[in-house]
DNA sequence: GTTGATTATATCCGCAACCGATACATCCAT
DNA sequence: ATGGATGTATCGGTTGCGGATATAATCAAC
């Protein structure tokens, strides 16, 4: 029983927030800056994360220990002594992709209701 | 202009209580006690919704116009007077489906992150 | 080289709402 | 008739979203 001391499932259902900057962190390493950037533009301007929003569910994902902070740095001429550059640890990719199966549950359910069309 | 003062995508994103309710209302008239045990029965336990977080969801919905209290009474042999049927508005249901096509949005952008299969 | 917009992190705090606890009444099976 | 399930409702603690604010470094432009 390698069996993880953390159960995904039992973590879930993610607040919208904590599940929009992990999922921003699944496509990798991510200062916070960008992670709002990315929110945004991954949802077509639907989402706004402002910073309060931002820097709190930040520290909040670090105390969960589903993020870390990761202390590679890029080239320096590519880089910014005043980011702080994030990743997402085990347990948080096991969390994003329990959520992510979750999210995926519940349009099929919407999809046998009628409200939304078949998957392109 | 018939235009509905209500634009739908304005009022993105639902919390997910409040989706939850307009997902179990979209499969026809219910009363509360129904609606709090199709959530269960539909998230296969996942989500389990009190009686707070109902009745105060439903309260706000009704506010919004999102959903409205039928009038309508099954046989009366079926009947129990203390229920309280609701049903979607006009609104209600093009929000619930806008909500969903959200979803399904983000559950695209999962996939493409490799976090989830394809769909069934 | 100084000005100003953008990038970047951080905290504060009002407010919305989740949600468990509680209350109370009715229905129904045994 | 007793008890458990059904059904609606309110209250209040707690969480956390999210706008406002602060501060500073970076960078383009002129």
């Amino acid at each position: 029983m390698a069996k993880p001391k953390t159960d995904p499932e039992s973590l879930l259902p993610l607040t919208p927030a904590v599940f929009h900057v992990l999922l921003a962190l699944a496509g990798g390493e991510r200062h916070g800056y960008a992670i709002m950037q990315e929110v945004v533009a991954s949802t077509d301007g639907q989402i706004k994360m402002g910073p309060g929003t931002l820097y709190g569910t930040v520290k909040r994902l670090l105390e969960a220990q589903l993020i870390e902070e990761s202390d590679e740095r890029p080239d320096p001429h590519l880089d910014d002594e005043r980011r702080r550059y994030y990743r997402l640890t085990g347990v948080g990719e096991n969390v994003v992709r329990a959520e992510a199966r979750r999210y995926a549950e519940i349009v099929a359910l919407a999809r046998r209701k009628k409200l939304v069309g078949k998957p392109a």
